[in-house]
DNA sequence: TTTCTTCGTCGATCCGATCCACTCGAATCC
DNA sequence: GGATTCGAGTGGATCGGATCGACGAAGAAA
């Protein structure tokens, strides 16, 4: 990891598709010299994978939100887990140090989902004793 | 948007590197048809961008956390903005409605570098009133 | 029915990725 | 000190995918 791979992941993270011709020439160096570059930094793990970024609104989901969960005991935690991963709402569930045990990243088509989220799959959940949402009104930054 | 384009957002998902090709197999259709709804899913906003996603781990960033600020007064936003925008650590920044104004997701190397953040950057703005630090022990999940 | 539009296929061409042989420079070892 | 080895890059040839244009089929509107 020196100079050079750090452009070279400044240039991927704007457009993941840019091709080794046209990093080359920001970098100064041989289209395969850069092949090489992007295949080490895929194999030792930095570049976790290539993707796309999704427009939420464009596809309907109007709603984000932070959604903080108490779980009342360690046993609880296998179908809190199920239930995370089998929920396609559910960006992102992190565990926590504090008074709230997760906190998960939710986008939804409306308040009405949110609702049934909340009451019909999280609440419902055996071993949770509260929850905290927290509405996003809009969003200045998100990156990975 | 039907269920083929449906079917090609997720395969890009997971590899945003998938060849038309690739894809043609798996949905069905020649390669310019493939090719052709990329372009309309790209041109019609639903596709964002083409990215990279990195491996926080290993680019020395151990330490995920999330921080609610309290902003006293509209007045105070710009300065919180600019200072947002400017630092790198900060990956995502919401607006919300609540006790909080902001969450912020940052991701950095150790303690030192987030009591750093929260003490000069953070605390020492004009009008932040209070913050709330949330450390992630580990993440189940995370998706954009 | 006829026409227009949309969305697809097919084949040709073009361009980028990959592979290989070779070079260069730095570090290692006798 | 000189030879060796290894890592990293270059340049050229080849291979394969992307793109483009011509064409065809299906559905909607006149």
């Amino acid at each position: 990891m020196d100079r050079i791979d750090e452009e070279i992941l400044k240039l991927l993270k704007e457009n993941g598709r840019m091709t080794s011709s046209e990093i080359s020439k920001h970098v100064h160096l041989s289209v395969p010299a850069v092949s090489e570059r992007i295949r080490k930094l895929e194999e030792g793990q930095v570049i976790d994978r290539f993707t796309v970024r999704l427009n939420r609104e464009q596809t309907g989901l109007h709603l984000l939100a932070f959604i903080m969960v108490q779980l009342e005991k360690p046993e609880h935690v296998a179908g809190f887990r199920t239930m995370i991963v089998q929920t396609p709402s559910v960006l992102e569930c992190h565990h926590l140090a504090g008074e709230y045990d997760y906190l998960l990243k939710v986008a939804l088509k409306s308040t009405g989902e949110l609702e049934q989220l909340i009451s019909e799959q999280i609440k419902r959940l055996e071993g949770v004793s509260k929850t905290n949402t927290m509405i996003v009104l809009s969003t200045m930054k998100e990156e990975m």
